[in-house]
DNA sequence: TGATTTTTGTAGCGGTCACTATATAATTAG
DNA sequence: CTAATTATATAGTGACCGCTACAAAAATCA
């Protein structure tokens, strides 16, 4: 048995909360005192579980990953190109309107815009949002060599393009359009697919 | 002449200061007490020249808005819904991109993701955001009439597919994603223009 | 000149920020 | 039962938040 006195709280419960938090009003939108009281804990207790507000943001963002990246895991496994990113833009889509979570994604939007005092975590923020359109990168070479791409595109500016939809998608969610006309934009996206050979 | 004692700095060079700020760390990413260094002045002339921090944001949005309202202006005078796309696509990462002005778009990124306590602002930009897409969609309209789009099309659609776009371009170049790169994906997303009758 | 008006600079308001010192409560190990 | 360990709760820390009271300074108008 571990020593000492018993925690009272669920910590991945908290975490949860934490998360949904700074998915909504993102890292510098949500002050420490905010936090503990949604977490139903006291602030001391905070710090001693998860150790300060930008570890505590990251652990949000291990839990939120989970999410966010059986997207790109799952879509992979379509068998064309052209599946694999229409499967990309319904997921993002199915993510950033869902009626469980808060509007938009946290890995774009959580700490996009800061002020200086949070460059550090902003720049993070970045390096990870390069993650998602490498691995699509080649995903699309792979459809080149497999016949159902077109071998005169570009699998990093092809990715950097379906990047480009999930970061607006992400927006427009958050700024209130509907699930349903973000649906009609990504078949507008899809309507013609250039990129078979 | 004008009673009182004269103003010592420029109101409108302040308010281009003001702008940039708030343009780069967004509404709730800057504090007054640094707007007002920045801005060469002190608090309380700050206040007396702009009010508050909310009206002084707005004053630095209307100063934006010239900015970024040429683009839709300019690209609707264009001939074909396809050439009003590109010339907006263009424009926006021209605008987003460009090395005189912080990354991204203030009105896009300004107040998207904020703490509870400026909703009423996010809100309000929620709403702004609203307008352009407005204007693409009695554009698109008008070239259903014209015949250079597919009277298939449905404009508001489009038009939120090219804000989506927009939205993400935006987001990119604050991610440090460059001019290039953009441009790039500004021309997969126009290689096949699909909505030619 | 003297009254009026407006801006300026100093200084500070109550409130919140991330974070912590300290004491007490609750558990296990010996 | 005692010692050791860990979590809890209270109550704060200095720094910053948006904003303002107040008086001196600098202009115009009579």
């Amino acid at each position: 048995m571990v020593k000492g006195r018993p925690r009272k709280f669920d910590k991945d419960e908290a975490l949860e909360t934490a998360m949904k938090l700074f998915w909504q009003h993102g890292y510098e939108g949500v002050s420490i005192a905010k936090l503990a009281e949604a977490m139903g804990i006291n602030i001391p207790s905070l710090y001693s579980a998860f150790g300060n507000k930008e570890k505590l943001f990251m652990a949000a963002f291990d839990k939120y990953s989970l999410l966010g990246g059986h997207i790109y895991v799952d879509s992979f496994k379509q068998k064309t190109a052209r599946e694999v990113a229409y499967s990309i833009l319904k997921g993002e889509v199915e993510l950033v309107t869902n009626p469980d979570h808060p509007d938009g994604c946290m890995v774009i939007l959580g700490a996009l815009v800061t002020s200086s005092d949070s460059d550090h975590i902003k720049k993070r923020m970045d390096e990870i949002r390069q993650t998602p359109p490498k691995w699509m990168a080649e995903r699309f070479a792979q459809a080149i060599k497999d016949g159902d791409l077109s071998a005169d595109v570009n699998p990093e500016n092809l990715a950097c393009y379906i990047m480009t939809l999930n970061s607006g998608l992400a927006v427009q969610a958050k700024s209130g359009v509907s699930k349903n006309e973000l649906m009609n934009v990504v078949d507008i996206a899809m309507k013609n697919w250039p990129f078979v050979s």
